[in-house]
DNA sequence: CCTCATGGTGAGGTAGCCTCAGTATCGAGG
DNA sequence: CCTCGATACTGAGGCTACCTCACCATGAGG
């Protein structure tokens, strides 16, 4: 393999990489999410009953850091905090009303942007692509 | 385009995008150098004669921030402020023999990283995968 | 030379992490 | 049941990497 392609690929992709998270950035803005908080409310109202240490796992934080977390969502009427009935020790998260409203306008906006984007490829394109990434990712 | 096919894929290039910011975190880890130093080492190495005000602007941020930024490298001994002849209101930064030789090496290794990574590729498909992202870069 | 713009930095603030210590509760062994 | 080590969360306090605002020195054009 020539030198510079590798060069090449690796410049490519990471400006991919920027350019994923800055559209994921401008879509949430109409929420005036971080993309950290998005990810949590995701994970909280994909599987009921999370509790703080849950999330922590999840978004690969501290356990510490869950609870300000949870704070800031809890802030903006997206999650609640209740008490696990089967332990009095934990916290479980459910999303309010309104946080599952939000969870899914925002899952919308991504997948539209996410149409968007990938329109300007054909099938086999398409195809070729997702398998080489997944080639990739075996890593 | 079925639904499904770009959130899979929008998964996939978010994924690689992780993996490629871990795997050149652990690329720097011999040096003790965050990305964002690494980058300000690069831009200073770069071009001789670089500004703060020029730091700031390569890596998008207030120039305010750029100050910090040559004060870390200043302190790990990579570059070195030095009054610009042409106007005494100015610094300008200059990679140190041993910036210099940092830079030298992180680009090395990354290189090196990137030539194992797209080894796992044939020729085709890395000329197919180059040529996607491009067209992907374009919006 | 006066005035306004420009380059850098001190002061002070915010977000998002962290560790450490403390409190409440759980669960297993005596 | 009763202790005692583990577990779930949170308060206190600290760090990093940003930011804005105010300030000083200098530059450049009437």
């Amino acid at each position: 393999m020539p030198e510079d392609d590798a060069e090449a690929l690796g410049e490519l992709l990471v400006r991919a990489a920027r350019g994923q998270r800055r559209r994921w950035r401008d879509t949430l803005a109409p929420w005036d999410l971080s993309p950290h908080h998005a990810r949590a409310l995701r994970v909280v109202t994909d599987r009921a009953g999370t509790r703080l240490s849950d999330l922590a796992e999840a978004l690969h934080i501290a356990p510490r850091s869950a609870t300000e977390v949870a704070d800031a969502l809890q802030a903006r009427g997206l999650v609640e905090r209740t008490p696990d009935p089967t332990d009095r020790r934990a916290v479980v998260l459910t999303p309010t009303a309104r946080g599952r409203r939000v969870q899914q306008e925002i899952a919308a906006a991504r997948a539209a942007d996410n149409r968007d984007l990938f329109a300007r490829l054909d099938a086999a394109d398409r195809a070729a692509l997702a398998r080489i990434l997944r080639t990739l990712a075996e890593g």
